[in-house]
DNA sequence: AATTCGGGGTT
DNA sequence: AACCCAGAATT
């Protein structure tokens, strides 16, 4: 038994499966910090911030930019490096970009007021499908449905859909399904009960089938494929990055100072700040050696003996893994005890030195934070 | 239409 | 190791 889309929307509106979910998500809904709003600032932030991350990795995050900004101007006149760094760790940092080129919009050209409906909250950075009808039903109860993660699995489910989630050319009948689902007396309650249902009912592993209001009508149950449904089309391999960090720290005058250049554009971790960086197609110590020694060869600078020919005594090998790559990654130390005057030369292209302090408060990625925290 | 953007958590 | 997460922008 597997329903076509045709199939389903040939069929009347089911309100047994709105009611229902609506009636679970007054039981069993959680508390979170931006339920209790209609704030429609708010409601985007955290709409902004939950983006492919999970509820529990998100909070501390939204409690943390609505402190600092309590309001659109504040976040819209803070710095960029600023905005980055307290979003350091959460990843997919062009939403932190994005979420700041908005709210100077927000401010300039609505007036400090985010957009009420749909169709134009749609034309703002970062806010795509979801997010406009996430916010326009949350502050506005404008009757456009979600489609997340959750509303995937949920309705893929209850009507056995086995057509991948992740096929573009499928795209528009899921948005369609959704739409004829939502109970349009109340879309905010609605959008919100089928998402927190997926998150805590009808979740990815082992969904709580057994105490499921909609258990009788749920085709996955029926036909125990509740492991093979939502489909997704396998993802392609992976590709392998090889960085090695000259982690240079220079010390004059009892003050230190770290060469750090800003990532560009056209990779990850645009716009934050990384160490020295050499990388490579794959492993080639040689060429480390050379990187390495370039610094050290300059003006007789004290290279550290941290490179041995010996491999084990080599720099630990970190590894980070993200969605399409994984990174392997060394860091070498280097000190020198130069003027600021006589070091600028020595400088790779666009880098240049930062106190301690100064590092601290630039916008990293997590592993190069984590690294120079422990030094 | 397919790919690429992080990082943390669970199984 | 594979999969997921209150997806969006780019190519």
């Amino acid at each position: 038994m597997n329903f076509s889309f045709d199939e389903i929307f040939s069929q009347e509106q089911d309100t047994f499966f709105g009611e229902n979910i609506i009636n679970w998500y007054h039981a069993n809904k959680r508390d979170l910090a931006w339920r209790n709003t209609k704030n429609p600032y708010f409601i985007w932030l955290s709409e902004i911030i939950l983006q492919q991350t999970r509820v529990n990795q998100g909070t501390p995050y939204y409690l943390k930019f609505v402190e600092n900004y309590p309001t659109v101007e504040d976040l819209a006149n803070a710095p960029i490096d600023e905005v980055l760094r307290l979003w350091q760790g959460l990843g997919y940092y062009a939403r932190a970009r994005n979420m700041h080129v908005t709210a100077k919009i927000v401010v300039e050209k609505f007036g400090g007021i985010f957009p009420d409906n749909f169709q134009t909250l749609q034309t703002l950075k970062g806010v795509g499908h979801y997010t406009a009808s996430a916010i326009a039903s949350f502050a506005y109860n404008e009757a456009v449905s979600v489609l997340d993660g959750n509303v995937y699995r949920v309705l893929t489910r209850y009507f056995g859909i086995k057509d991948a989630i992740n096929n573009p050319k499928n795209l528009k009948n899921f948005q369609k399904l959704a739409q004829k689902m939502l109970l349009v007396d109340n879309p905010s309650i609605y959008n919100q009960a089928i998402m927190e249902f997926g998150a805590l009912q009808c979740t990815h592993d082992n969904p709580n089938c057994m105490f499921c209001p909609l258990q009788s009508a749920c085709v996955a149950f029926q036909t125990q494929n509740q492991k093979n449904i939502p489909y997704k089309i396998p993802k392609k391999a992976i590709k392998q990055r090889f960085f090695t960090y000259l982690f240079w720290e220079n010390v004059y005058e009892n003050e230190s100072f770290f060469a750090l250049k800003k990532r560009e554009k056209g990779d990850i971790w645009e716009g934050l700040y990384e160490f020295i960086l050499l990388e490579q197609e794959k492993e080639n110590f040689e060429e480390i050696i050379l990187f390495v020694e370039f610094f050290g060869e300059n003006e007789h600078l004290e290279l550290e003996k941290l490179l041995n020919k010996n491999l084990e005594k080599n720099p630990k090998l970190y590894t980070h893994q993200l969605t399409h790559q994984k990174l392997f990654i060394r860091f070498f130390a280097l000190k020198t005890n130069f003027s600021p005057k006589e070091i600028e030369n020595f400088l790779p292209e666009n880098t240049a030195f930062y106190t301690k302090n100064e590092v601290e408060n630039l916008p990293k990625p997590i592993l190069l934070a984590n690294y120079f925290g422990e030094m």
